[in-house]
DNA sequence: CGTATTTGACCAGCGC
DNA sequence: GCGCTGGTCAAATACG
């Protein structure tokens, strides 16, 4: 499921307080993914460390085995929200094969309505997007474009995410060594989407991807992505 | 030759 | 008002 995925079609608000953020760390650690969490990775340095204090102090590590409690008990619980997302998505993907412009309609007045309640900082090292909406906002604020940072590991400037876009400038930006990039949907005037990338100061491998809006086409299926010659 | 990218110029917002 | 900064435009250039 990439971001794509996820903004074309619907958007599930697995917000479950700060729970959230533990989750996504469990989800970095358990798949592997390309993110490079500087608080997520122990050393083998730091393992030896952690093994030492665990024979010199026996409370921490009674601490250190409620953490993995908690960790596993929270990858069963991600686990079982990737699955209702899954069974979601399958019947939005039957909804839309069955009716697709009834669907279609309904399903963009539920994102504007969620674009005006919603403020997105996500973080994923994988090619997918998940959105944390904050319910506390007011549904009557004003509309302002879904925005999401993502952090990806990449040689390039350049990363898949299922669609095409077009560069349009690029800006060195203070406190920053590396210029970063400003790209449109290539679907524009009519998709309102840009995207902004820039290198991470401290990690230069770790390119930080600043989405602003949503798609409202679907996305391009691989074949034509290859037409194109999508980066 | 058409399309995509590069890059300097321009503009708007913000703080002082 | 001025300077700084981020974002966008558009002409020039590169590429297939």
């Amino acid at each position: 499921m990439g971001s794509s995925t996820d903004s074309s079609i619907i958007s599930l608000d697995l917000s479950i307080g700060s729970l959230q953020s533990s989750i996504n760390h469990t989800r970095h650690r358990n798949e592997n993914s390309e993110l490079s969490l500087s608080h997520g990775r122990r050393t083998k340095k730091e393992e030896g460390v952690v093994q030492g204090t665990l024979q010199a102090e026996p409370e921490m590590a009674e601490e250190m085995r409620r953490v993995v409690e908690e960790n596993t008990r929270l990858a069963g619980m991600l686990a079982a929200i990737c699955e209702s997302h899954r069974a979601l998505r399958a019947q939005v993907i039957e909804m839309m094969s069955s009716s697709p412009s009834s669907f279609t309609a309904s399903a963009m007045k539920k994102r504007k309505l969620e674009a005006a309640v919603s403020q997105v900082d996500v973080v994923s090292g994988q090619k997918e997007n998940s959105w944390r909406c904050s319910p506390a906002k007011p549904a009557t604020e004003e509309v302002k474009p879904r925005v999401s940072k993502v952090y990806i590991r990449a040689d390039g400037l350049e990363q898949k995410d299922g669609y095409h876009w077009r560069k349009y400038g690029q800006k060195m930006i203070r406190d920053n060594p590396y210029p970063r990039a400003y790209f449109r949907c290539s679907f524009a005037p009519v998709c309102p989407v840009k995207k902004k990338v820039q290198r991470c100061t401290e990690n230069q491998s770790v390119l930080v991807v600043t989405y602003e809006g949503e798609h409202n086409h679907v996305q391009p299926s691989p074949a034509e992505l290859d037409l194109n010659g999508v980066s």
